[in-house]
RNA sequence: GCCCUCGUAGCUCAGGGGAUAGAGCGCUUGCCUCCGGAGCAAGAAGUCGUAGGUUCGAAUCCUACCGAGGGCGCCA
């Protein structure tokens, strides 16, 4: 707790209504109060039906023994309603100060549950030398925004870029890169609207083809992957190059997105590499290693394949090369002994759900992960495309991460110019831009994360309904009332009474925090997304009701307040999101 | 074969023990044209996949089944 918090009105009337049954019946003293936001009140508490039994009594009068321990001090009026609901109404002033709180304090009074959780957030994990595709799209938009919120809760987060930086193919493009010093794929040597991974990219189709049909080639491309192995200078000096110049390029796609992950970030599989060995002698000490086919596995206790087969952890492939169990055995290992970490989170595809469980299998058998540490695979759905099939291009190729922005963008530009034609190009080529790219995230984030989803940009973009644009939208015409009135800093003057539409905002405002930790706790951005939309909406209901500009004080700046702190939990709420919130558009 | 995820309005999706099941889009009928129309109000539209069970109460939890997608040793 620190001096930010302002507790929900939520959590107050929940902490009445505790007080009420630990005075009416001590013996249920510990249990919930069941307090919910209603449609008939502020609030309701369900309390009565849920302990009726154990108290061996009606409901209703449960309900009745409650209201006459209620502290009626703190709120306005409570009565029994239906089989034994608390209809709990709350003092005007109590909801005005609550109000004024959040205004004055720069977290929105939001408090910071996950303070001092060591936080490991793994995502994005692009391949060196090939381009960001729409597999990638997913991961680096969830797990950024995952580590906004759990960083604006008060988690240390150690974000985590588990590049594919290693392996055997790099020998062979290493190899074919070698042979023909004339490429040019260095960013500084490449047209404008070529990059790095999309030259590496060409060039590793081509040597890959000349792998297959060269016997020669194949076997220098071999001996380079020895090369590459046994650290020759020359070798992992190009390779370096290749990861540096990948890197260049990822980072360009990151910084259009918005996404705060820095080469400081990047602990690809080629760290990992070196301790490979001591982690297979480690299993190997703990005796759950077991040789079959030549090949040294891990067989789960736990999941069965075809034929009633115990599903393997391939530790140690016949011809004595790693994959990727091994690596992800030699992470968790250092992300629990040396990163020191409380929570790992694995923001990855929902097909990999089997092998993250058998990890974590392995990791608790060898007495790594234990129940101090929590390891999480944060699965998501697939995109699809229009047919409702893995989203791919008309030509049946995979989609570039690049050219699905750009799409969005332009279509964005089109829907802003349409709706303000006097914007000037550049400014326009800014708005578009942010609302091209806040669509695209809000419309994956706001999908249940576990789903799969259409990408459709005609409607990402549109102004009406849930969507980035609506919510943008919403938060720079609040911003342009607060421009217009000359807003400063308006004082909240607590006597008047609320409009039904001013106290269903400032119910809705007051929310804030707890959908966040709510986040924290669920890892499902979507749910601020609802709460966002929902806000706008509740906003959109006051804005109709309640004139504010032309309003007599003190009303008139009660409701600028109202408007502010609306604003700001908007701008709040997409900036977690990683999605921009300009001031017009 | 086994395991995982998902089946809610015409479409896209929320809701994951509590009052008449919600939103957006689309559709119908009115209203306003007011601080930048993000309009507003009303309406039509649902056997919450099916069948049992638990519970005072189930879209929500459990079981079985049906349907869709995914996964199940030397790719990552």
């Amino acid at each position: 707790m620190s001096d930010h918090d302002v507790l929900p009105l939520l959590d107050q009337t929940s902490a009445a209504v505790s007080d009420a049954i630990r005075r009416a019946r001590p013996e249920l003293a510990e249990a919930d109060p069941v307090v919910r936001r209603s449609e008939h009140a502020d609030f309701q508490a369900n309390a009565a039906l849920a302990l009726a039994k154990r108290a061996s009594i009606k409901p209703a009068d449960l309900a009745a023994e409650l209201v006459a321990a209620l502290d009626s001090d703190y709120l306005e009026a409570v009565e029994v309603s239906g089989p034994g609901f608390l209809n709990i109404k709350l003092p005007d002033r109590v909801v005005w100060g609550q109000v004024a709180a959040r205004l004055a304090d720069s977290r929105l009074g939001v408090a910071s549950p996950q303070s001092g959780c060591r936080t490991v957030v793994d995502y994005s994990a692009p391949n060196i030398a090939k381009e960001m595709h729409v597999g990638h799209l997913r991961t680096t938009i969830i797990g950024d925004s995952l580590v906004r919120v759990l960083g604006f809760l008060g988690a240390e987060v150690i974000r985590q870029n588990h590049l594919g930086d290693w392996g055997t193919q790099f020998g062979m493009l290493i190899q074919y890169l070698d042979e023909h010093p004339e490429t040019a794929w260095h960013h500084d040597e490449l047209a404008g609207d070529t990059s790095t991974v999309s030259a590496l990219d060409t060039l590793y189709r081509e040597a890959r083809a000349k792998f297959d049909n060269d016997t020669g080639f194949a076997d220098r491309a071999r001996a380079r992957v020895v090369a590459l192995q046994g650290g020759d200078p020359e070798t992992l000096a190009k390779w370096k190059d290749i990861v540096a110049e990948s890197e260049f390029a990822f980072r360009e796609i990151y910084d259009r997105l918005g996404v705060q992950l820095t080469a400081e970030d990047s602990v690809g599989e080629s760290f990992y590499n070196p301790m490979l060995a001591d982690t297979i002698a480690e299993l190997e000490d703990t005796g759950i290693v077991v040789e079959s086919d030549d090949a040294l596995v891990i067989y789960s206790q736990e999941v069965t394949g075809p034929d009633d087969q115990p599903v393997p952890l391939m530790l140690r492939k016949r011809d004595g090369g790693f994959g990727y169990d091994t690596t992800d055995l030699a992470t968790i290992r250092y992300r629990i002994r040396d990163v020191k970490a409380d929570r790992m989170l694995y923001v990855v595809d929902s097909r990999q759900a089997l092998h993250f469980r058998l990890i974590f299998e392995a990791a608790r058998r060898a007495g790594w992960l234990t129940d101090e540490v929590e390891a999480t695979h944060v699965p998501f759905g697939t995109v699809l495309g229009p047919d409702g099939k893995p989203f791919k291009t008309r030509a049946g190729g995979t989609v570039r991460l690049t050219d699905l922005l750009d799409d969005a963008v332009a279509r964005a530009r089109a829907i802003v110019a349409e709706k303000n034609p006097g914007f000037s190009a550049d400014l326009l080529d800014q708005i578009a831009e942010q609302a091209g790219i806040g669509a695209v995230k809000y419309a994956d984030l706001s999908n249940s994360r576990v789903k799969d989803y259409t990408f459709d940009v005609d409607r990402m973009v549109a102004f009406v309904g849930d969507t980035g644009v609506y919510l943008q939208y919403a938060h720079a015409r609040i911003r342009s009332i607060l421009r217009k009135a000359g807003d400063t800093d308006a004082r909240i003057d607590p006597t008047p009474p609320l409009e039904p539409a001013e106290r269903t905002l400032a119910l809705e405002l007051d929310a804030y925090g707890a959908v966040l930790t709510d986040v924290g706790v669920t890892l499902e951005p979507h749910k601020l997304c609802g709460y966002l939309f929902g806000l706008a909406r509740a906003f959109t209901g006051f804005y109709e009701a309640c004139p504010v500009i032309q309003a007599e004080e003190p009303t008139r700046s009660n409701r600028l307040a109202l408007c502010r702190l609306t604003a700001n939990t908007l701008s709040h709420g997409l900036d977690v999101l990683g999605i921009a919130a300009p001031e017009r558009m």
